[in-house]
RNA sequence: GCCCUUGUAGUGAAAUGGAUAUCACGACAGGCUUCGAACCUGUUAUUGGGGGUUCGAAUCCCUCCAAGGGCACCA
């Protein structure tokens, strides 16, 4: 990776221990990649009188033009073709071709293994709990917008070397307030949930419903027809595969939720008030104390959840988990975060537990905008959206979006807009790839394959781009942001247009085109990683 | 009332405190004898208002304005 290497040659030069940054910047004449630590080490200077005597009183240029030229009498002159100071302080760094085109060569040999790595240790093992959606109806768009997130998140996250589990909770607890209210609609008692389908749901599993009297069963049983179209839906419709459905129910069944209470009652975190009891969540960060069983002596979903959260924690023993809920659930998050506090989950800190807020969509229809609502049956579901726009360009255009963006979606303009979405700049560039290599018939010794000649700023732009493959993965896992590999599939599909516009393969001087049909096979190589990461599809034509 | 999130070209979005704010769509002006023009090249914003911190602010702090969400013995 070429960014760490700068790091580390960087950190050679400078022995300070400082958080210095290297990235590639926007303006390409300020170099390939370019760093601040000049301006960082001044500012540590000015801070701090104990620092380096040699540093003090010196301004950011100066250390700027002392590190270079420590760097430029190093081994790192081969690597890099230019080093430049700039104002303020920034140093700018140009990396010569050798070391572009055994990039190249490194991308060609590990294939699809390029930019994969290992996490080893403690950090390792993480769960990531998406979409979760009730099994009262159709999946939403919000649940989309989650599910797209979660699984992009999670996929990258393997890329990078942890040990992931994709994880769907359902919630078909009998116990529950919603399962109990479906459970009259199934039995003709109730009219709360009208969504499409459920009528006949409701008919087809007739034999089944005829002698049960209790809510809680009955809307249990329907809760999982439910939750069957919506599985099926998930992995076929949204091509979201998750490696576990974890069952509310089952928090029940094998008392873990009876334990859990008891452990608390003996901890003296509970007490009885107005026929409830509550826990003292009060006392580890929340706003207020909060019901754990109600007066009618059901549990509320806060109980089952620490349960639930406990079992992710304690019993399977993972070291990092992520939640990513809808907008309207930020609420919760202190409450569940104070009770997993109380049951001394944070002994090290609560950064092993991270919730991710995606902010809800708002639908423009004709300049209106449509409201969701669940109750009155007129919204637009996923599956609708998904139709209209189809899978591709609705994940990607989620996906390039920050969580926390409050985006607006036209659906007047969505479908003609989905023929020009993004994605499709990005699938025609691999296309393009592929078609060459198509149409290339020609044979040549992999091992006299003259990288040298790929020389032209064409060439070299796109071996840049495509080496910073691995940073971007590793950026993305670090942010926990899968908007950045969305960015930079865009930015690899631009330079190859470019590139494609303006040098030739075939017909080109045969040993150019034996190396730059290798390039294109690197190219394609980037994008099947990226298509796979995304989950989006790879058309061979379009 | 309190809490969370957001405010960036006509539109939708991007930008771990970095340099001349990026991308797509739309609009306008150009570009195919040759690997697919679903492409390429231009033009289109002083980041809601006002203060502050900093060598450096869309980003951090204060304040005002605006939008969305949450404040249950629902989940």
């Amino acid at each position: 990776m070429i960014k760490s290497k700068i790091f580390d040659y960087l950190k050679k030069v400078i022995k300070e221990k400082i958080e210095i940054e290297v990235f590639v910047p926007e303006n390409e004449q300020f170099g390939h990649y370019s760093s601040n630590v000049a301006l960082k080490l001044a500012t540590l200077a000015r801070k701090n009188a104990d620092l380096n005597a040699e540093l003090r009183g010196k301004n950011p240029m100066q250390i700027a033009e002392e590190i270079k030229t420590a760097l430029s009498s190093m081994i790192a002159r081969d690597f890099f073709e230019k080093i430049e100071v700039a104002t303020p302080g920034f140093i700018n760094f140009w990396i010569s071709e050798k070391v572009l085109q055994d990039e190249l060569k490194e991308i060609l040999k590990k294939k699809q293994n390029y930019g994969k790595s290992a996490v080893r240790g403690q950090m390792s093992k993480v769960q990531i709990e998406f979409i979760s959606a009730n099994p009262t109806g159709q999946l939403t768009i919000g649940n989309g917008r989650g599910g797209f997130f979660g699984d992009v998140l999670a996929n990258i996250l393997k890329f990078a070397g942890y040990k992931v589990v994709k994880e769907y909770y359902v919630n078909d607890a009998k116990a529950s307030t919603q399962i109990k209210e479906l459970g009259k609609t199934a039995l003709g008692e109730g009219n709360i949930y009208k969504t499409k389908n459920l009528e006949l749901i409701i008919k087809n599993l007739g034999e089944k419903l005829k002698n049960i009297t209790d809510y809680g069963k009955a809307g249990n049983l329907l809760a999982r027809e439910i939750q069957k179209d919506n599985k099926k839906f998930i992995e076929k419709g949204l091509k979201i595969n998750f490696d576990k459905w974890f069952s509310e129910e089952s928090l029940y069944k094998n008392g873990a939720v009876e334990k859990l209470l008891d452990e608390l009652k003996r901890k003296n975190l509970v007490y009885e008030k107005g026929g409830a009891l509550w826990m003292k969540t009060k006392d580890f960060g929340d706003n207020e104390d909060r019901v754990l069983v109600r007066a009618s002596g059901e549990p509320t979903y806060f109980l089952p959840d620490m349960a639930y959260h406990l079992n992710k924690f304690k019993t399977r023993k993972f070291t990092q988990v992520i939640d990513i809920w809808g907008a309207d659930h930020h609420g919760y998050e202190p409450r569940l975060r104070a009770g997993l506090k109380a049951l001394s989950i944070f002994e090290n800190g609560d950064g092993k537990f991270k919730v991710i807020i995606t902010q809800l969509i708002r639908l423009i229809k004709e300049g209106k905008e449509v409201k969701m609502s669940k109750r009155n049956g007129e919204f637009i579901t996923l599956d609708d959206l998904i139709k209209e726009v189809g899978l591709d360009a609705t994940r990607f255009f989620f996906l390039m979006s920050s969580s926390d963006t409050h985006m607006n979606f036209d659906l007047s303009l969505a479908k003609e807009r989905s023929m020009k979405n993004p994605v499709y700049y990005v699938q025609y560039a691999a296309v393009r790839c592929g078609g060459i290599l198509r149409k290339s018939n020609v044979k040549y010794q992999k091992s006299r394959i003259k990288f040298d000649l790929l020389s032209t700023n064409e060439d070299l732009n796109l071996i840049r781009q495509l080496a910073r493959f691995s940073e971007v993965i590793k950026e993305a896992a670090n942010n926990y942001n899968p908007q950045i590999l969305a960015r930079y599939s865009l930015d690899l599909a631009k330079t190859f247009h470019n590139f494609y516009e303006k040098e030739r393969i075939m017909g080109a001087e045969e040993n150019l085109m034996a190396a730059r049909l290798e390039l294109i096979k690197a190219t394609q190589v980037i994008f099947k990683n990226l298509f796979g990461l995304l989950g989006v599809s790879m058309p061979k034509k379009m």
